[in-house]
RNA sequence: GGGCCGUUAGCUCAGCCGGUAGAGCAUCUGACUUUUAAUCAGGUGGUCGCGUGUUCGAACCACGCACGGCCCA
Protein backbone atom coordinates (compact mmCIF):
# COMPACT_ATOMS: atom_id res chain seq x y z
CA UNK A 1 0.00 0.00 0.00
CA UNK A 2 1.05 3.86 -0.63
CA UNK A 3 0.99 5.95 2.07
CA UNK A 4 0.00 8.68 -0.08
CA UNK A 5 -2.44 11.13 1.21
CA UNK A 6 -3.58 13.65 -1.73
CA UNK A 7 -5.25 13.49 -4.26
CA UNK A 8 -4.34 15.77 -6.98
CA UNK A 9 -4.92 14.79 -10.53
CA UNK A 10 -0.81 14.15 -10.49
CA UNK A 11 -1.13 12.01 -7.46
CA UNK A 12 -3.95 10.12 -8.76
CA UNK A 13 -2.25 9.40 -11.66
CA UNK A 14 1.46 8.49 -9.22
CA UNK A 15 -0.98 6.20 -7.51
CA UNK A 16 -2.48 4.68 -10.36
CA UNK A 17 1.14 4.11 -11.55
CA UNK A 18 2.62 2.58 -8.48
CA UNK A 19 0.12 -0.12 -9.33
CA UNK A 20 1.20 -0.29 -12.89
CA UNK A 21 4.75 -0.67 -11.71
CA UNK A 22 3.44 -3.85 -9.75
CA UNK A 23 2.48 -5.16 -12.51
CA UNK A 24 5.35 -4.66 -14.40
CA UNK A 25 7.34 -5.74 -11.88
CA UNK A 26 5.17 -9.26 -11.90
CA UNK A 27 5.41 -9.86 -15.71
CA UNK A 28 3.72 -8.68 -18.55
CA UNK A 29 1.85 -5.98 -18.03
CA UNK A 30 -0.02 -4.97 -21.00
CA UNK A 31 -1.05 -8.99 -22.16
CA UNK A 32 -2.95 -9.63 -25.02
CA UNK A 33 -4.16 -13.04 -24.48
CA UNK A 34 -7.41 -13.21 -23.63
CA UNK A 35 -10.79 -13.74 -26.01
CA UNK A 36 -13.90 -12.95 -24.26
CA UNK A 37 -17.04 -15.32 -24.96
CA UNK A 38 -19.60 -12.74 -24.44
CA UNK A 39 -21.27 -9.36 -24.26
CA UNK A 40 -23.02 -7.54 -21.12
CA UNK A 41 -26.01 -6.88 -23.25
CA UNK A 42 -26.57 -9.95 -25.31
CA UNK A 43 -25.77 -12.39 -21.33
CA UNK A 44 -28.65 -9.75 -20.17
CA UNK A 45 -31.20 -9.92 -22.97
CA UNK A 46 -30.76 -14.49 -23.05
CA UNK A 47 -30.89 -14.84 -19.15
CA UNK A 48 -32.01 -11.96 -16.93
CA UNK A 49 -35.42 -13.64 -16.84
CA UNK A 50 -34.35 -16.95 -16.26
CA UNK A 51 -35.22 -18.50 -12.81
CA UNK A 52 -32.60 -18.57 -10.29
CA UNK A 53 -31.92 -21.65 -9.67
CA UNK A 54 -32.21 -23.28 -12.78
CA UNK A 55 -29.38 -20.90 -13.97
CA UNK A 56 -27.41 -21.74 -11.15
CA UNK A 57 -27.94 -25.45 -11.61
CA UNK A 58 -26.69 -25.13 -15.15
CA UNK A 59 -22.79 -23.13 -14.42
CA UNK A 60 -23.14 -21.47 -17.41
CA UNK A 61 -19.46 -20.16 -17.37
CA UNK A 62 -18.27 -16.78 -19.52
CA UNK A 63 -15.57 -14.79 -20.38
CA UNK A 64 -15.96 -10.80 -20.84
CA UNK A 65 -13.30 -8.15 -21.30
CA UNK A 66 -14.11 -4.46 -20.64
CA UNK A 67 -13.85 -1.73 -18.18
CA UNK A 68 -14.66 -1.97 -14.43
CA UNK A 69 -16.61 1.23 -14.08
CA UNK A 70 -17.55 0.83 -10.79
CA UNK A 71 -16.81 -1.24 -7.79
CA UNK A 72 -18.56 -1.81 -4.56
CA UNK A 73 -16.23 -3.33 -1.65
CA UNK A 74 -17.70 -5.36 1.11
CA UNK A 75 -14.98 -6.67 3.13
CA UNK A 76 -14.58 -9.92 1.68
CA UNK A 77 -16.41 -10.07 -1.16
CA UNK A 78 -17.30 -7.30 -3.64
CA UNK A 79 -19.53 -5.73 -6.51
CA UNK A 80 -17.69 -4.30 -9.14
CA UNK A 81 -19.76 -3.59 -12.97
CA UNK A 82 -17.65 -4.24 -16.14
CA UNK A 83 -19.06 -2.25 -19.35
CA UNK A 84 -17.86 -3.80 -22.81
CA UNK A 85 -19.04 -2.11 -25.95
CA UNK A 86 -22.70 -3.91 -25.61
CA UNK A 87 -23.10 -2.64 -22.26
CA UNK A 88 -22.69 -3.33 -18.37
CA UNK A 89 -22.86 -6.25 -16.47
CA UNK A 90 -22.46 -7.35 -12.69
CA UNK A 91 -19.65 -9.06 -11.25
CA UNK A 92 -20.06 -10.67 -8.22
CA UNK A 93 -16.06 -11.38 -6.32
CA UNK A 94 -15.53 -13.15 -3.34
CA UNK A 95 -12.30 -13.89 -1.66
CA UNK A 96 -12.86 -17.51 -1.07
CA UNK A 97 -13.39 -18.07 -4.94
CA UNK A 98 -10.15 -16.15 -5.88
CA UNK A 99 -6.97 -17.15 -4.58
CA UNK A 100 -5.83 -14.89 -1.28
CA UNK A 101 -3.28 -13.17 -3.88
CA UNK A 102 -6.59 -12.27 -6.50
CA UNK A 103 -8.21 -10.48 -4.19
CA UNK A 104 -5.74 -8.39 -3.41
CA UNK A 105 -5.20 -7.77 -6.84
CA UNK A 106 -8.77 -7.18 -7.24
CA UNK A 107 -8.14 -4.80 -4.67
CA UNK A 108 -5.44 -2.84 -6.11
CA UNK A 109 -7.77 -2.26 -9.77
CA UNK A 110 -8.56 1.08 -10.53
CA UNK A 111 -11.78 2.54 -11.79
CA UNK A 112 -11.26 2.46 -15.71
CA UNK A 113 -9.04 -0.34 -15.93
CA UNK A 114 -9.58 -3.10 -18.48
CA UNK A 115 -10.15 -6.35 -17.01
CA UNK A 116 -11.09 -9.56 -18.26
CA UNK A 117 -13.37 -11.79 -15.99
CA UNK A 118 -14.37 -15.40 -16.35
CA UNK A 119 -16.84 -16.98 -13.59
CA UNK A 120 -20.39 -18.49 -14.21
CA UNK A 121 -23.67 -16.66 -14.27
CA UNK A 122 -26.38 -16.08 -11.68
CA UNK A 123 -28.78 -14.01 -10.55
CA UNK A 124 -28.54 -12.02 -6.95
CA UNK A 125 -30.82 -12.06 -4.39
CA UNK A 126 -32.34 -8.67 -5.94
CA UNK A 127 -33.09 -10.23 -9.32
CA UNK A 128 -29.68 -8.64 -11.29
CA UNK A 129 -28.18 -11.49 -13.78
CA UNK A 130 -24.29 -11.15 -12.59
CA UNK A 131 -20.76 -13.27 -12.91
CA UNK A 132 -19.82 -15.04 -9.94
CA UNK A 133 -16.18 -14.61 -11.33
CA UNK A 134 -13.76 -17.28 -10.57
CA UNK A 135 -10.66 -15.63 -12.22
CA UNK A 136 -10.14 -12.32 -12.74
CA UNK A 137 -7.15 -10.11 -14.76
CA UNK A 138 -6.58 -6.74 -15.17
CA UNK A 139 -5.50 -6.41 -19.62
CA UNK A 140 -5.14 -2.40 -19.24
CA UNK A 141 -4.23 0.06 -16.50
CA UNK A 142 -5.86 2.89 -16.79
CA UNK A 143 -4.04 5.75 -15.51
CA UNK A 144 -6.31 8.57 -15.65
CA UNK A 145 -9.27 9.00 -13.27
CA UNK A 146 -12.01 8.64 -15.20
CA UNK A 147 -15.39 11.43 -14.75
CA UNK A 148 -17.44 10.54 -12.17
CA UNK A 149 -19.93 7.74 -12.12
CA UNK A 150 -23.06 9.23 -11.75
CA UNK A 151 -22.97 12.54 -13.20
CA UNK A 152 -20.82 11.06 -16.39
CA UNK A 153 -19.14 13.63 -18.17
CA UNK A 154 -21.33 16.82 -18.60
CA UNK A 155 -18.92 19.68 -19.96
CA UNK A 156 -19.52 20.04 -23.80
CA UNK A 157 -15.98 21.37 -24.30
CA UNK A 158 -14.47 18.09 -23.01
CA UNK A 159 -17.33 15.46 -24.54
CA UNK A 160 -16.22 16.80 -27.56
CA UNK A 161 -12.64 17.04 -27.21
CA UNK A 162 -11.96 14.06 -25.87
CA UNK A 163 -15.23 12.38 -27.31
CA UNK A 164 -13.20 8.63 -25.83
CA UNK A 165 -14.42 10.04 -22.59
CA UNK A 166 -18.16 10.86 -23.18
CA UNK A 167 -18.29 7.59 -25.29
CA UNK A 168 -16.94 5.95 -22.12
CA UNK A 169 -19.47 7.63 -19.43
CA UNK A 170 -22.95 8.89 -21.45
CA UNK A 171 -24.54 6.26 -22.51
CA UNK A 172 -26.65 8.70 -24.69
CA UNK A 173 -23.65 9.76 -26.46
CA UNK A 174 -22.93 5.43 -27.73
CA UNK A 175 -26.88 5.94 -28.52
CA UNK A 176 -26.45 8.75 -30.65
CA UNK A 177 -23.09 7.20 -32.74
CA UNK A 178 -24.63 3.63 -32.97
CA UNK A 179 -27.76 5.00 -34.65
CA UNK A 180 -25.95 7.34 -37.13
CA UNK A 181 -24.03 4.13 -38.00
CA UNK A 182 -27.89 2.20 -38.24
CA UNK A 183 -28.69 5.10 -40.61
CA UNK A 184 -26.28 4.98 -43.19
CA UNK A 185 -25.90 1.21 -43.63
CA UNK A 186 -30.07 1.99 -43.89
CA UNK A 187 -29.15 3.96 -46.74
CA UNK A 188 -26.85 2.17 -48.40
CA UNK A 189 -29.34 -1.23 -47.97
CA UNK A 190 -32.03 1.13 -49.02
CA UNK A 191 -30.37 2.43 -52.27
CA UNK A 192 -28.33 -0.78 -53.19
CA UNK A 193 -32.12 -2.49 -53.23
CA UNK A 194 -33.11 0.56 -55.63
CA UNK A 195 -30.31 -0.68 -58.22
CA UNK A 196 -27.89 1.98 -57.18
CA UNK A 197 -23.99 1.66 -56.99
CA UNK A 198 -21.79 3.10 -54.84
CA UNK A 199 -18.91 4.93 -56.00
CA UNK A 200 -16.17 7.07 -55.00
CA UNK A 201 -15.22 10.22 -56.56
CA UNK A 202 -12.05 12.49 -56.09
CA UNK A 203 -11.97 14.29 -52.67
CA UNK A 204 -9.34 16.45 -54.29
CA UNK A 205 -10.57 18.40 -57.25
CA UNK A 206 -8.59 20.61 -59.78
CA UNK A 207 -11.88 23.09 -59.80
CA UNK A 208 -14.26 23.04 -57.04
CA UNK A 209 -17.86 22.35 -58.06
CA UNK A 210 -21.35 21.26 -57.40
CA UNK A 211 -22.26 23.54 -55.13
CA UNK A 212 -22.07 27.33 -54.25
CA UNK A 213 -19.60 27.53 -51.28
CA UNK A 214 -15.89 28.44 -50.88
CA UNK A 215 -13.58 25.73 -51.02
CA UNK A 216 -10.47 24.83 -48.61
CA UNK A 217 -7.50 24.81 -50.73
CA UNK A 218 -3.75 22.79 -50.84
CA UNK A 219 -1.39 22.27 -52.92
CA UNK A 220 0.26 19.06 -54.56
CA UNK A 221 3.87 19.48 -54.44
CA UNK A 222 4.84 16.81 -57.33
CA UNK A 223 2.41 18.25 -59.79
CA UNK A 224 3.14 21.37 -58.23
CA UNK A 225 -1.06 22.68 -58.38
CA UNK A 226 -3.32 23.97 -56.71
CA UNK A 227 -6.41 21.44 -55.49
CA UNK A 228 -9.31 21.92 -53.72
CA UNK A 229 -11.25 19.98 -51.19
CA UNK A 230 -14.70 18.98 -52.67
CA UNK A 231 -17.39 21.06 -51.63
CA UNK A 232 -19.78 18.34 -53.18
CA UNK A 233 -19.19 15.21 -54.96
CA UNK A 234 -22.29 15.89 -58.00
CA UNK A 235 -19.94 16.93 -60.94
CA UNK A 236 -17.86 13.89 -60.79
CA UNK A 237 -21.24 11.72 -60.40
CA UNK A 238 -22.58 13.46 -63.01
CA UNK A 239 -19.77 12.32 -65.26
CA UNK A 240 -20.55 8.44 -64.51
CA UNK A 241 -23.61 9.20 -65.85
CA UNK A 242 -22.09 10.28 -69.31
CA UNK A 243 -20.21 7.12 -68.68
CA UNK A 244 -23.60 4.42 -68.99
CA UNK A 245 -23.33 4.41 -64.58
CA UNK A 246 -27.31 4.78 -65.02
CA UNK A 247 -27.35 4.99 -61.03
CA UNK A 248 -24.54 5.70 -58.77
CA UNK A 249 -24.37 7.18 -55.25
CA UNK A 250 -22.00 8.01 -52.74
CA UNK A 251 -21.31 8.69 -49.01
CA UNK A 252 -18.74 10.84 -47.68
CA UNK A 253 -17.18 13.59 -46.79
CA UNK A 254 -17.21 17.22 -48.34
CA UNK A 255 -15.56 20.40 -46.89
CA UNK A 256 -17.12 24.09 -47.50
CA UNK A 257 -14.12 26.64 -46.04
CA UNK A 258 -16.99 28.46 -43.71
CA UNK A 259 -18.26 29.44 -40.16
CA UNK A 260 -18.90 26.93 -37.62
CA UNK A 261 -22.62 27.14 -35.74
CA UNK A 262 -24.80 23.99 -34.45
CA UNK A 263 -25.75 23.09 -38.21
CA UNK A 264 -22.31 23.28 -39.77
CA UNK A 265 -18.80 21.60 -39.21
CA UNK A 266 -16.48 22.15 -41.83
CA UNK A 267 -16.50 18.96 -42.95
CA UNK A 268 -19.70 16.75 -43.12
CA UNK A 269 -21.26 14.23 -44.74
CA UNK A 270 -23.35 14.26 -47.46
CA UNK A 271 -25.12 11.51 -49.58
CA UNK A 272 -25.22 11.91 -52.89
CA UNK A 273 -27.48 9.87 -55.93
CA UNK A 274 -28.25 10.05 -59.43
CA UNK A 275 -30.68 8.23 -61.66
CA UNK A 276 -31.04 8.39 -65.17
CA UNK A 277 -34.15 8.25 -66.64
CA UNK A 278 -36.02 9.71 -63.72
CA UNK A 279 -36.78 13.16 -62.95
CA UNK A 280 -37.36 14.86 -59.61
CA UNK A 281 -40.52 13.76 -58.85
CA UNK A 282 -39.54 10.42 -59.13
CA UNK A 283 -36.70 11.18 -56.57
CA UNK A 284 -39.50 13.02 -53.98
CA UNK A 285 -41.39 9.81 -54.60
CA UNK A 286 -38.07 7.73 -53.77
CA UNK A 287 -36.98 10.38 -50.80
CA UNK A 288 -40.22 10.32 -49.30
CA UNK A 289 -40.39 6.18 -49.19
CA UNK A 290 -36.78 6.49 -47.80
CA UNK A 291 -37.13 8.29 -45.21
CA UNK A 292 -40.56 6.80 -43.60
CA UNK A 293 -38.88 3.34 -43.73
CA UNK A 294 -35.88 4.48 -42.20
CA UNK A 295 -37.79 5.79 -39.40
CA UNK A 296 -39.40 2.94 -39.03
CA UNK A 297 -36.54 0.46 -39.24
CA UNK A 298 -34.83 2.51 -36.61
CA UNK A 299 -38.14 3.34 -34.03
CA UNK A 300 -40.65 0.70 -35.51
CA UNK A 301 -43.17 3.76 -35.90
CA UNK A 302 -43.74 6.39 -38.19
CA UNK A 303 -44.08 8.53 -35.56
CA UNK A 304 -41.41 10.86 -34.78
CA UNK A 305 -40.31 13.06 -31.58
CA UNK A 306 -36.98 15.04 -31.80
CA UNK A 307 -36.54 18.74 -30.24
CA UNK A 308 -39.97 19.52 -28.48
CA UNK A 309 -41.78 18.64 -32.14
CA UNK A 310 -43.67 15.76 -33.27
CA UNK A 311 -43.62 14.31 -36.97
CA UNK A 312 -45.70 12.31 -38.38
CA UNK A 313 -44.19 10.29 -41.49
CA UNK A 314 -46.99 8.11 -42.32
CA UNK A 315 -49.19 10.78 -44.26
CA UNK A 316 -47.86 11.63 -47.74
CA UNK A 317 -45.55 14.78 -47.43
CA UNK A 318 -46.63 18.63 -48.61
CA UNK A 319 -45.77 20.00 -52.02
CA UNK A 320 -45.47 23.57 -52.40
CA UNK A 321 -43.24 25.43 -54.54
CA UNK A 322 -41.36 28.46 -53.69
CA UNK A 323 -44.03 30.90 -54.41
CA UNK A 324 -46.96 29.40 -52.59
CA UNK A 325 -44.95 29.00 -49.43
CA UNK A 326 -44.17 32.95 -49.26
CA UNK A 327 -47.78 33.20 -50.23
CA UNK A 328 -48.76 31.16 -47.12
CA UNK A 329 -46.47 32.32 -44.44
CA UNK A 330 -46.47 36.28 -45.27
CA UNK A 331 -50.51 36.52 -45.30
CA UNK A 332 -51.67 39.96 -47.40
CA UNK A 333 -48.37 39.01 -49.51
CA UNK A 334 -49.78 39.28 -53.31
CA UNK A 335 -48.50 37.06 -55.73
CA UNK A 336 -48.21 39.72 -58.48
CA UNK A 337 -45.81 41.38 -56.01
CA UNK A 338 -43.67 38.56 -55.72
CA UNK A 339 -43.28 38.12 -59.30
CA UNK A 340 -42.00 41.12 -60.44
CA UNK A 341 -38.55 42.60 -59.34
CA UNK A 342 -39.20 46.19 -58.02
CA UNK A 343 -42.57 44.72 -56.17
CA UNK A 344 -40.37 42.01 -54.44
CA UNK A 345 -37.50 43.84 -53.32
CA UNK A 346 -39.78 46.44 -51.90
CA UNK A 347 -41.24 44.02 -49.96
CA UNK A 348 -38.12 42.33 -49.29
CA UNK A 349 -37.40 45.47 -47.45
CA UNK A 350 -40.63 45.94 -46.08
CA UNK A 351 -39.94 42.67 -44.36
CA UNK A 352 -35.93 43.99 -43.09
CA UNK A 353 -34.40 41.11 -45.21
CA UNK A 354 -31.29 42.90 -46.72
CA UNK A 355 -31.12 42.52 -50.61
CA UNK A 356 -27.71 43.73 -52.36
CA UNK A 357 -28.87 45.90 -56.18
CA UNK A 358 -27.26 43.32 -58.08
CA UNK A 359 -29.35 40.10 -57.06
CA UNK A 360 -32.67 39.16 -59.79
CA UNK A 361 -36.02 38.26 -58.70
CA UNK A 362 -35.01 34.53 -58.16
CA UNK A 363 -32.51 35.43 -55.77
CA UNK A 364 -34.62 38.31 -54.11
CA UNK A 365 -37.39 35.38 -53.89
CA UNK A 366 -35.19 32.94 -52.35
CA UNK A 367 -34.09 35.43 -50.01
CA UNK A 368 -37.41 36.07 -48.42
CA UNK A 369 -38.43 32.57 -48.69
CA UNK A 370 -35.31 31.85 -46.39
CA UNK A 371 -36.16 34.44 -44.16
CA UNK A 372 -39.78 34.16 -43.98
CA UNK A 373 -40.56 30.57 -44.68
CA UNK A 374 -37.59 27.77 -43.91
CA UNK A 375 -37.42 27.87 -39.63
CA UNK A 376 -41.65 27.48 -40.50
CA UNK A 377 -41.44 24.12 -42.33
CA UNK A 378 -41.67 22.04 -39.20
CA UNK A 379 -43.51 18.83 -40.65
CA UNK A 380 -41.87 17.31 -43.87
CA UNK A 381 -42.36 19.59 -46.75
CA UNK A 382 -40.81 19.52 -50.20
CA UNK A 383 -40.48 23.35 -51.51
CA UNK A 384 -40.05 22.91 -55.68
CA UNK A 385 -39.63 25.23 -58.41
CA UNK A 386 -36.35 27.15 -57.30
CA UNK A 387 -35.87 30.06 -59.11
CA UNK A 388 -32.91 29.42 -62.26
CA UNK A 389 -30.90 32.05 -60.74
CA UNK A 390 -30.11 30.50 -58.04
CA UNK A 391 -29.39 26.90 -59.34
CA UNK A 392 -27.27 26.65 -62.00
CA UNK A 393 -27.24 22.79 -61.87
CA UNK A 394 -30.61 22.54 -62.40
CA UNK A 395 -32.97 21.70 -65.54
CA UNK A 396 -35.27 24.56 -66.06
CA UNK A 397 -38.78 23.82 -66.26
CA UNK A 398 -40.32 22.94 -69.52
CA UNK A 399 -43.37 25.61 -68.97
CA UNK A 400 -41.32 28.97 -67.18
CA UNK A 401 -38.11 28.29 -67.64
CA UNK A 402 -37.51 30.70 -65.12
CA UNK A 403 -37.90 27.96 -62.51
CA UNK A 404 -36.16 24.94 -62.30
CA UNK A 405 -37.25 21.03 -61.88
CA UNK A 406 -35.75 21.29 -58.69
CA UNK A 407 -36.79 20.67 -54.77
CA UNK A 408 -35.91 20.72 -51.49
CA UNK A 409 -37.16 19.17 -48.17
CA UNK A 410 -37.76 20.47 -44.96
CA UNK A 411 -38.53 18.86 -41.80
CA UNK A 412 -38.43 20.92 -38.37
CA UNK A 413 -37.41 23.78 -39.89
CA UNK A 414 -33.95 22.50 -41.69
CA UNK A 415 -33.04 21.65 -44.68
CA UNK A 416 -32.25 18.12 -45.02
CA UNK A 417 -32.21 17.60 -48.75
CA UNK A 418 -31.86 19.05 -52.36
CA UNK A 419 -32.64 17.73 -55.27
CA UNK A 420 -33.34 18.33 -59.32
CA UNK A 421 -33.82 17.18 -62.99
CA UNK A 422 -30.19 16.90 -63.71
CA UNK A 423 -29.16 20.19 -66.52
CA UNK A 424 -27.93 18.05 -69.22
CA UNK A 425 -27.73 20.32 -71.96
CA UNK A 426 -24.34 21.37 -72.47
CA UNK A 427 -25.13 25.20 -73.97
CA UNK A 428 -27.76 25.84 -71.43
CA UNK A 429 -25.04 24.61 -68.45
CA UNK A 430 -22.22 26.66 -70.53
CA UNK A 431 -23.91 29.55 -70.20
CA UNK A 432 -24.68 29.19 -66.43
CA UNK A 433 -20.87 28.60 -66.02
CA UNK A 434 -19.74 31.77 -67.68
CA UNK A 435 -23.16 33.74 -65.42
CA UNK A 436 -21.45 32.19 -62.20
CA UNK A 437 -18.28 32.92 -63.39
CA UNK A 438 -19.19 36.47 -64.19
CA UNK A 439 -20.93 36.87 -60.53
CA UNK A 440 -17.61 35.42 -59.35
CA UNK A 441 -15.55 38.20 -61.17
CA UNK A 442 -17.51 40.14 -59.44
CA UNK A 443 -16.40 39.60 -56.37
CA UNK A 444 -18.83 36.71 -55.21
CA UNK A 445 -16.66 34.56 -53.18
CA UNK A 446 -19.23 31.61 -53.37
CA UNK A 447 -20.27 31.60 -57.23
CA UNK A 448 -19.04 28.45 -58.96
CA UNK A 449 -16.06 28.42 -61.70
CA UNK A 450 -16.27 27.61 -65.14
CA UNK A 451 -15.72 23.82 -65.90
CA UNK A 452 -14.56 22.86 -68.88
CA UNK A 453 -13.72 19.47 -68.43
CA UNK A 454 -17.61 19.09 -67.16
CA UNK A 455 -18.79 20.91 -69.70
CA UNK A 456 -16.72 18.36 -72.48
CA UNK A 457 -18.38 15.27 -70.49
CA UNK A 458 -21.88 16.98 -70.97
CA UNK A 459 -21.16 17.39 -74.74
CA UNK A 460 -20.63 13.65 -75.31
CA UNK A 461 -24.03 13.25 -73.94
CA UNK A 462 -25.64 12.38 -70.14
CA UNK A 463 -28.61 11.06 -69.83
CA UNK A 464 -31.67 13.17 -68.58
CA UNK A 465 -31.39 12.45 -64.92
CA UNK A 466 -32.45 13.42 -61.47
CA UNK A 467 -29.69 13.81 -58.82
CA UNK A 468 -30.11 14.46 -54.84
CA UNK A 469 -28.09 15.63 -52.27
CA UNK A 470 -28.71 14.50 -48.14
CA UNK A 471 -26.75 15.69 -45.45
CA UNK A 472 -26.22 13.15 -43.41
CA UNK A 473 -25.32 14.56 -39.96
CA UNK A 474 -28.47 17.06 -40.10
CA UNK A 475 -30.35 14.02 -40.59
CA UNK A 476 -28.82 11.96 -37.91
CA UNK A 477 -29.58 14.79 -35.78
CA UNK A 478 -33.58 15.08 -36.39
CA UNK A 479 -33.25 11.09 -35.82
CA UNK A 480 -31.10 11.41 -32.51
CA UNK A 481 -33.13 14.51 -31.04
CA UNK A 482 -29.22 16.42 -30.66
CA UNK A 483 -29.68 19.85 -31.19
CA UNK A 484 -26.47 20.63 -32.66
CA UNK A 485 -24.15 19.00 -35.31
CA UNK A 486 -21.29 18.35 -32.99
CA UNK A 487 -23.46 16.11 -31.38
CA UNK A 488 -23.58 13.97 -34.32
CA UNK A 489 -20.14 14.22 -35.27
CA UNK A 490 -17.65 11.55 -33.38
CA UNK A 491 -14.51 15.00 -33.32
CA UNK A 492 -16.20 18.17 -34.18
CA UNK A 493 -13.61 20.67 -34.82
CA UNK A 494 -12.66 23.12 -32.23
CA UNK A 495 -10.28 26.09 -32.06
CA UNK A 496 -7.01 24.61 -30.68
CA UNK A 497 -6.52 25.37 -27.06
CA UNK A 498 -3.33 26.65 -25.57
C1' G B 1 -18.57 39.85 -36.89
C1' G B 2 -22.32 41.48 -32.66
C1' G B 3 -25.00 40.43 -27.92
C1' C B 4 -25.69 37.48 -23.56
C1' C B 5 -23.91 33.51 -20.35
C1' G B 6 -20.08 30.25 -18.49
C1' U B 7 -14.78 28.73 -16.87
C1' U B 8 -13.83 27.10 -8.72
C1' A B 9 -10.65 19.87 -6.34
C1' G B 10 -9.78 14.26 -11.12
C1' C B 11 -15.59 14.64 -12.09
C1' U B 12 -20.51 17.12 -10.84
C1' C B 13 -21.49 21.59 -8.54
C1' A B 14 -22.19 25.52 -4.20
C1' G B 15 -19.69 29.98 -2.71
C1' C B 16 -24.53 36.01 -0.03
C1' C B 17 -22.76 42.84 0.51
C1' G B 18 -15.02 42.20 -1.42
C1' G B 19 -12.39 39.64 4.42
C1' U B 20 -7.81 34.63 1.46
C1' A B 21 -12.54 28.14 -0.34
C1' G B 22 -17.01 24.22 0.51
C1' A B 23 -20.23 19.71 -0.62
C1' G B 24 -21.13 14.99 -3.13
C1' C B 25 -18.52 11.40 -5.99
C1' A B 26 -13.53 9.67 -6.89
C1' U B 27 -8.96 8.88 -3.96
C1' C B 28 -6.46 7.27 0.99
C1' U B 29 -7.02 4.59 6.14
C1' G B 30 -10.30 1.33 8.99
C1' A B 31 -15.06 -1.91 9.35
C1' C B 32 -18.16 -4.95 6.35
C1' U B 33 -19.12 -12.30 2.28
C1' U B 34 -25.73 -10.42 -2.14
C1' U B 35 -24.32 -4.72 -3.14
C1' U B 36 -26.06 -1.59 -7.02
C1' A B 37 -25.48 6.60 -6.72
C1' A B 38 -23.69 0.22 -1.23
C1' U B 39 -23.27 1.72 3.96
C1' C B 40 -20.53 3.48 8.49
C1' A B 41 -16.12 6.16 10.80
C1' G B 42 -11.78 9.15 9.84
C1' G B 43 -8.30 11.72 6.35
C1' U B 44 -5.85 13.90 1.86
C1' G B 45 -6.76 17.06 -2.09
C1' G B 46 -7.27 24.16 -4.83
C1' U B 47 -2.08 29.21 -8.96
C1' C B 48 -10.73 29.83 -8.18
C1' G B 49 -9.15 29.91 -17.11
C1' C B 50 -4.96 33.73 -18.06
C1' G B 51 -3.28 38.88 -17.52
C1' U B 52 -3.69 43.90 -15.84
C1' G B 53 -6.10 47.33 -12.72
C1' U B 54 -9.12 49.20 -8.32
C1' U B 55 -8.68 48.14 -2.99
C1' C B 56 -5.72 47.68 3.42
C1' G B 57 -7.72 43.13 1.28
C1' A B 58 -10.27 40.12 -5.04
C1' A B 59 -13.02 33.50 -6.69
C1' C B 60 -16.30 37.91 -6.15
C1' C B 61 -15.55 44.67 -8.81
C1' A B 62 -13.36 46.93 -13.72
C1' C B 63 -10.71 46.26 -18.33
C1' G B 64 -8.31 43.00 -21.78
C1' C B 65 -7.34 38.04 -23.64
C1' A B 66 -8.28 32.62 -24.35
C1' C B 67 -11.65 28.62 -24.69
C1' G B 68 -16.72 26.98 -24.59
C1' G B 69 -22.23 27.55 -24.80
C1' C B 70 -26.73 30.05 -26.53
C1' C B 71 -28.90 33.75 -29.68
C1' C B 72 -28.42 37.14 -33.85
C1' A B 73 -26.13 38.66 -38.79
Amino acid sequence: MTDEHHSTEDELIAQRRDHLQRLRDGGIAYPNDFSPDSLAAELHHQFDNSDKDELLAKQLRVKLAGRMMSRRIMGKASFADLQDRSGRIQLFVKKDELSEQGYDTFKEFDLGDIIAAEGYLFITKTGELSIHVESLRLLTKSLRPLPEKFHGLTDQETRYRQRYLDLLTNEDTRRVFMIRTRVINFIRAFLNQHGFTEVETPMMHPVPGGATARPFKTHHNALDMELFLRIAPELYLKRLLVGGMDRVFEINRSFRNEGLSTRHNPEFTMLEFYQAYANYHHLMDLTETMLRSLVMELFNSTTLSSQGETYELSRPFRRMTVVESILQFNPGVTEAELRELNSARALAEKLKIHVEPKYGLGKVQIEIFEKTVESRLIQPTFITAYPTEVSPLARCNDVDPSVTDRFEFFIGGREIANGFSELNDPDDQAARFHKQADEKAAGDQEAMHYDADYITALEYGMPPAAGEGIGIDRLVMLLTDSPTIRDVILFPHMRLKE
